[in-house]
DNA sequence: TCAAAGAATGTTACAATATAACATATCTCT
DNA sequence: AGAGATATGTTATATTGTAACATTCTTTGA
């Protein structure tokens, strides 16, 4: 009984992963001919562990905290392009920071409400957004590959604090 | 005759700067209560001379060598916030590269359309888009202070290149 | 089964981007 | 002129991200 109940061979030791999320990569990788190794595994548990958006060198931390040895950087780099390839994992470009993605079922781009107060993102899905985006970028001539929309502010939460 | 036509006092040798821009500057200074120091007013006119997305060292570079002098990273900074502060200057948030606001006239945010091939930035406005991020934070209970929208693909000239 | 090719990982060094801390200078207002 | 605020200078350092190359692992096909 020195198994953590969820995961199978993973490196030292790792977060725990759902069978929702393992699943959800393992699909992704099938889709995409990609591999998923019990280090990429890793990273994308510790990530949902925490389910909040996290720096490279946060991550790093965490993972050598857990793992008990030294990580270079390009290492969690690496398994972020995988994971970011993979869609499994967003980058958030106004705050250098990564997210595991909360729509498991998502075909669509997502878009980020990002509270400046505690910090916590939203991933938030409309497609008329991605309508009118794409219709913006028709007006001009303009060929879209992907958009990033990120909306800086304050959460329900933290609004609710605040007198306006 | 040692005056470079538009420009008034500047620092050692600056970039000429039309009086348009003068004009856009003194005014948001005014609105906001800044200082139009020759300092800033040299940096944004380099920026204005090129009319493309540069790095801060890229930035850093072009000064030191219009000016002959080594020039700290922290200058830069400073002065693209203040120009940031005044909106005259954009970041492209996914670029890490800063670019002076094309829409003089603008009370609104602004868009952008990222060439991946040509590296052409087309700053838009679509009133449209920001009722619709609005309506969108809304119905989330989230207070949105301001919005990055950056949209990469390809530009229509580098479209018509491409066989799609 | 084994070798070859491709993919993933490890290791070291380094590049690029951005800020901290503190001293000095300059401007504004009285 | 003096006080307070704003801007700049200087040095060092933090943070984020890659290059280059060796090694290991996995898949595939003879």
């Amino acid at each position: 009984m020195c198994d953590n109940g969820e995961v199978g061979k993973q490196p030292a030791r790792a977060a725990p992963l759902a069978a929702k999320w393992r699943k959800l990569a393992e699909g992704r990788c099938a889709e995409k001919g990609e591999r998923l190794t019990p280090a990429r595994l890793a990273v994308y548990a510790e990530m949902l562990a925490r389910r909040r958006a996290v720096s490279a060198y946060e991550l790093i931390g965490l993972l050598e905290k857990r793992q008990e040895r030294k990580i270079a950087p390009l290492t969690v780099y690496r398994h972020l392009d995988f994971l970011i390839r993979t869609g499994l994992v967003h980058r958030l470009q106004s705050a250098q920071t990564y997210l595991p993605c909360d729509h498991p079922d998502h075909a669509h781009e997502s878009q980020f409400l990002l509270c400046s107060s505690c910090g916590h993102v939203d991933e938030v899905e409309s497609s008329g957004l991605e309508a009118l985006l794409s219709r913006i970028a028709d007006e001009h001539g303009f060929r879209p590959d992907n958009a990033v929309v990120e909306v800086k502010g304050l959460c329900g939460t933290c609004a609710v604090g605040e007198q306006d």
